[in-house]
DNA sequence: TCCTCGTCTGCAAACGCTTCCAGAATCCTA
DNA sequence: TAGGATTCTGGAAGCGTTTGCAGACGAGGA
């Protein structure tokens, strides 16, 4: 494995040239640069990445923080980061942080804190104070999908419009007796997303003025068979049967719409359903949304620390950044049919 | 952010020392390391990676490279190796390789050569010769999911055999019209995925005596609109539709399923399905599949990388290790109804 | 012509660790 | 009691870069 010594001494110029040819810092000549350019070709010669960040002081790392991989969400923030950090030449550290405390003060007592990374992206985690001061002491840029969070910049759809406009938009159509499915608020992910997801819903019924019912709202699971249990049950009891439900997400939605198919209740007929995301199947299943995009959010978290680490001075939104999320009308939602 | 020189003040020992008891490589006394940690701790110290792999000339690092990431089987792949990494001490750097040749290029030449990785894990990545030569040559672990590839261990089902289990499957029941639904040829993935399920299904089929009928065959998207789309067109032509389907993974099975389901075909009775993966959405529709657990691929290829990195002489593997894949029998195949 | 300024290059000092080496202290065994 | 083995510690070298500083050179302005 050759060193910059190498290159230098075939290029038959010095370490600090090489240095400077390669990195494109300082003055060099074109000549000159061209020369050690080729020497380092010939040799296979990359920087040490140990030493050159062991007096620099930077890695070119980026470490984010996410609680899941497989689920289309977070997999799609993943893959907006990577593509944004690979497009400015850093790399990407991934710490995979379930619910277990204990590895959750792994990582950040020990892990980043470790000199490894030179920014933290955290994808829906809330960070305690205690955790941002330490995370700030560092002095290192981090930025948060979800949030919002003190301190630290941060972006996500606005949860509770977001719900709000799903409801509004069954409520538009004539609907009154809208159920939602949700997250369960015990199971809390971080950020309250199902808390929030509720209010939202709730603040549309009081607006049209229908009180809300208590036994409106039910909890499951985040994914299509949590949806399609819980359609089962709602659905298949016919005195408890609404005209729409609101589910908190596509996934949850698209099992609802597989548990009506099953019971023969037809959508939108008989059965309006929206969600929140326009998951890739949502088209497939007609299934009316409200869309947001992870994987620009996660382009943007990347652009908020990247910029903060490559212009000094620059500063990110103080404040909580809030992302539009725009209704998308398939064919899940339709008018109620008038009562027989 | 305090040095190792500041730890060793604070204790009243030296650099050397401190850096033994924390380590805990080589001798030192007891008391010593209970005030070398006591230090440590009180000044928050972690060692700098960067000047420690210096040094030591390994990083901690395993470098995974993938082709995409928001997909069961992908995603499945990352959170076992994720898993298995922390565990050990180690971190992910991930790298999202996806068909472009310069980013491949790139990452090759330039960011996994660039010291930064201890090992590497190459998901479902077709390394030619050359670049193995390259990789190997770095003295870097590497492991495959996928293969075989020559040179470097490698493991995976037996994509042949996998299929031919499946169509065999279909086959005992009494199926003799039976098609496959795949991966499009032409627009491979590495280790020619595709045609080798495609492959199994023709040599299950010769086996029994059937003739291999090139229209038995369609190409599709490897999801569940994919499975979807192709569904509708072969089982919308009453002509054309066989008494059962295998689909070379369970997402297009699903879609397959989706698309009888609305035809008014119903499984298994008119029409058997089965596919490949067991994926998580499998159960839900009752899907008779072959098992495989990418997960647990993560972690076997992370152990064998470490193993090679922390236990001098040990080696993996020489040739492609095959991973059993068993036979999930759910509801979506049954033998065919007698012909009217 | 002289001086200044911008361009180019090399020397050498860090960066923050790990580890080799040697010396001191303690312990065991003959 | 002597001698060797074992345990513990510190000094210092070195890992492979980047960068401040200073010197050399040529060009342009006064």
């Amino acid at each position: 494995m050759s060193g910059i010594e190498d290159v230098a001494s075939l290029a038959g110029v010095s370490k600090a040239t090489v240095s400077r040819a390669l990195s494109g810092r300082g003055y060099v000549s074109a000549e000159t640069r061209m020369r050690v350019s080729a020497a380092a070709a010939s040799l296979g010669y990359v920087v040490s990445s140990s030493a050159s960040s062991l007096v620099t002081g930077r890695t070119s790392n980026v470490g984010v923080i996410i609680p899941v991989i497989n689920q289309w969400f977070f997999g799609s923030i993943i893959e907006g980061v990577e593509r944004a950090l690979l497009e400015r030449g850093y790399d990407l550290m991934l710490y995979n942080l379930t619910k277990s405390h204990e590895e959750r003060t792994r990582v950040f007592e020990y892990f980043l804190v470790r000199k490894r990374v030179d920014a933290v992206i955290a994808v829906t985690l809330e960070i305690t104070p205690e955790e941002t001061k330490t995370l700030l002491a560092l002095g290192k840029p981090i930025a948060g999908i979800g949030g919002p969070l003190e301190g630290i910049p941060t972006l996500s759809i606005d949860d509770v419009a977001a719900a709000r406009l799903a409801t509004e938009h069954l409520l538009l159509l004539g609907h009154r007796d809208i159920m939602h499915v949700g997250g369960d608020i015990d199971e809390q992910m971080d950020f309250h997303v199902h808390s929030k997801r509720l209010k939202g819903y709730m603040e549309a019924l009081t607006g049209a003025g229908i009180p809300y019912d208590r036994d409106s709202y039910v909890a499951t699971r985040f994914d299509i068979p949590g949806g399609y249990r819980v359609g089962k049950q709602i659905l298949g009891d016919p005195r408890r049967r609404p005209t729409a439900i609101f589910a908190a997400a596509d996934e949850v939605a698209i099992g609802v719409i597989l548990a009506a198919r099953e019971l023969g209740i037809s959508v939108p007929e008989e059965l309006s359903v929206i969600g929140i995301d326009d998951h890739p199947l949502a088209e497939l299943f007609g299934l009316t949304t409200i869309e947001q995009r992870p994987d620009l959010q996660g382009e943007q978290a990347v652009d908020w620390v990247i910029r903060q680490l490559e212009q000094p001075g620059w500063t990110p939104p103080a404040r909580h950044t809030v992302l539009p999320a725009r209704l998308v009308m398939r064919s899940s939602t339709a008018s109620p049919r008038p009562r027989a």
